[in-house]
DNA sequence: CGAAATTAGTTGCATAGCGAACTAAATGGA
DNA sequence: TCCATTTAGTTCGCTATGCAACTAATTTCG
């Protein structure tokens, strides 16, 4: 009945790399959604919570929470900007940076073994129509 | 950085394809993940939880609070079947059934509309990988 | 300049989701 | 038969997510 359901098949889907990915960042204490917005911060930052939002799709009120739990496990900071006294800039933490390479190693680790399981060509012309719909809508 | 990851992109598309199909159901006052599982259990129904948990991909947990919420809306049923006593039968009510036709229409209206955004062959070969995906992974 | 509108971020309240621990029923051997 | 194992479903405690309403700072413009 919902073969060609974009809504169906992509939320299906979602849940099933976040359960594969959640194993993966597990020894870290980190769940996906921690360890992703730690590597944006690590590799875009300095940047705002706004920005940040923006980059991950989510709300900013979303944003806002998890940047509290990346702060409380001493991961990131936020810093006033002199700027502009609304905003903050959320800047990596020493310890941050000592995870970055082997986070990195750990996602792709991961990549290489849905890879196998999926056939290289497919896997990568699927990623890129993905992103291809999520630039279309909305 | 993420332009190749599987996990970055398919979670993106997911929160925004629950963000608009979100705001199709509204007016029925279903959230998506409601309106998708009370239509399995009209099309396919009578259907026990462990069944229903298979088929939309989610733990049972998930489903059997999920159920809850269908039930206190009155739009399903648990009936106990003879033969196993652990068991229950999904069914769907009479209330749930006149909703049904359009449940499907407002579904098939937005994803007409979103085929018209992306293009239809796109479309309908991202659907396509990403079934085929979900079937190889996990 | 100063009031109105916009923008950045937070908080309240809700649902969706998972794993683990649990209860109760059914099944499978010895 | 009866105990051990499996299976169906629920409950607990947690994170992720969104919208709406809020505060505070900044910008716009008459």
């Amino acid at each position: 009945m919902f073969e060609h359901c974009l809504y169906f098949n992509t939320t299906s889907l979602a849940r099933k790399v976040d359960r594969i990915w959640t194993r993966a960042f597990k020894p870290f204490g980190l769940t996906p959604s921690q360890a992703f917005m730690l590597r944006v911060v690590l590799a875009e930052g300095p940047i705002t919570h706004t920005h940040l939002a923006d980059r991950m799709n989510i709300s900013k009120a979303t944003c806002s929470r998890s940047v509290d739990g990346l702060q409380k496990l001493g991961l990131v900071d936020r810093k006033q900007t002199s700027a502009d006294g609304r905003s903050f800039e959320l800047v990596s933490t020493e310890k941050a940076q000592a995870l970055n390479a082997e986070l990195n190693e750990t996602s792709a680790a991961v990549t290489k073994k849905l890879k196998h399981l999926v056939g290289n060509e497919a896997f990568e012309t699927t990623v890129t129509n993905i992103k291809g719909i999520n630039a279309a809508i909305d």
